[in-house]
DNA sequence: GCTTGACATTCTAAATTAGAAGGTACACCA
DNA sequence: TGGTGTACCTTCTAATTTAGAATGTCAAGC
């Protein structure tokens, strides 16, 4: 009847990718910036400490370090439970830190030369992300749930391109002329 | 010579809000969440914070409280100096933490009917969120800016419902006869 | 043997959050 | 008139989270 202490979403994560088999804790950050880094932020430390939290609430276990301090973790009966809890939860609200909207939102203030410097390096960081999502999507794409989020990774992407574009061109925040340049 | 200390994007956000007009940190604090909040994160307890820094550097000047205690705080020239500098910047990358996007990727250890339940709401609050960026599109829409962004957010709201769309029709995600469930 | 660099974890100060706590003014009703 | 509820507004605090420095291990090349 009991319930377990309720996980948070990163030490979930983590559960996630141990019921595949056992990981060092190096293992999981590179799994992690690989795969959901993109809609799941999680720093390296955090990994190591979530680590410790679920190996002191019996959700992992920790194994014997191997070569390098290498301490692989395994997934105990009780963390599958946790994370069986933990999927079935309401997902909640995003939370989002968009540099690069809150430059535009206050865009009257940037010199259009600027904003033309900054438009043109997100377009190319997000080509680049595009492309970075449609491999990955060749690489991972055995599960469908899997390919399904790398496809909305690949649609976000598009979306904010095609927005940059537009917004490049837009003609109501170019007070100047195209051509103008300065070097 | 030397410019001064560097703001954070939070507290840029703020001194951008009070370049049209003094605001106590309450009504700063409803500004960001009638406009920004949805690509800037912020929390009450950090504009208070935000608001002391920035005074004690100079960047703000703090009135006399009025009624109950509003405290109405104006920018001042150093102020406008540092939101000048700080929007030239290269406004770095983006965090992010979509919950449902983490759902969705461990999916196959949740029970169809249940990501069905989830797909429904996370379609309704989607529908709900585009909808208030069109009308905030018709009060703020002064500034193309502002405008352009609310389009942003307009455009990522129709991605993702066409996204959610896409996975509650996905087949190859429903396997209702004999299933995958392997744990 | 020595150096270099990638691998792997731990540690710490500082930043950030959630939300409780504390206080003020206004409206309404008895 | 006074009392009470409620919205308004700011401050405070413990707990969480971050960035990245510090520490240590191993393998390979010289």
């Amino acid at each position: 009847m009991s319930s377990p202490a309720e996980i948070n979403a990163t030490a979930a994560s983590l559960l996630g990718f141990l019921s595949n088999g056992p990981m060092t804790g190096w293992e999981l950050d590179a799994a992690v910036e690989e795969s959901i880094a993109n809609f799941w932020n999680v720093t390296r430390s955090q990994v190591y400490r979530e680590l410790r939290t679920l190996a002191e609430r019996g959700y992992v276990q920790a194994g014997d370090a191997g070569p390098r301090d290498r301490r692989p973790y395994s997934i105990t009966p009780a963390g599958r439970e946790a994370f069986a809890n933990w999927i079935v939860r309401d997902p909640g609200s995003p939370i989002v830190r968009m540099p690069l909207l809150l430059t535009v939102f206050f865009g009257r203030h940037l010199p259009p030369e600027r904003l033309a410097e900054i438009l043109e390096q997100e377009l190319q960081g997000g080509a680049q992300a595009l492309h970075q999502f449609e491999v990955m999507q060749q690489s991972f794409g055995d599960d469908p749930f899997v390919r399904q989020v790398l496809q909305f990774g690949i649609d976000y992407q598009k979306t904010l391109l095609a927005w940059l574009q537009s917004l490049a061109a837009d003609p109501s925040i170019k007070p100047q002329s195209a051509g103008d340049r300065r070097d």
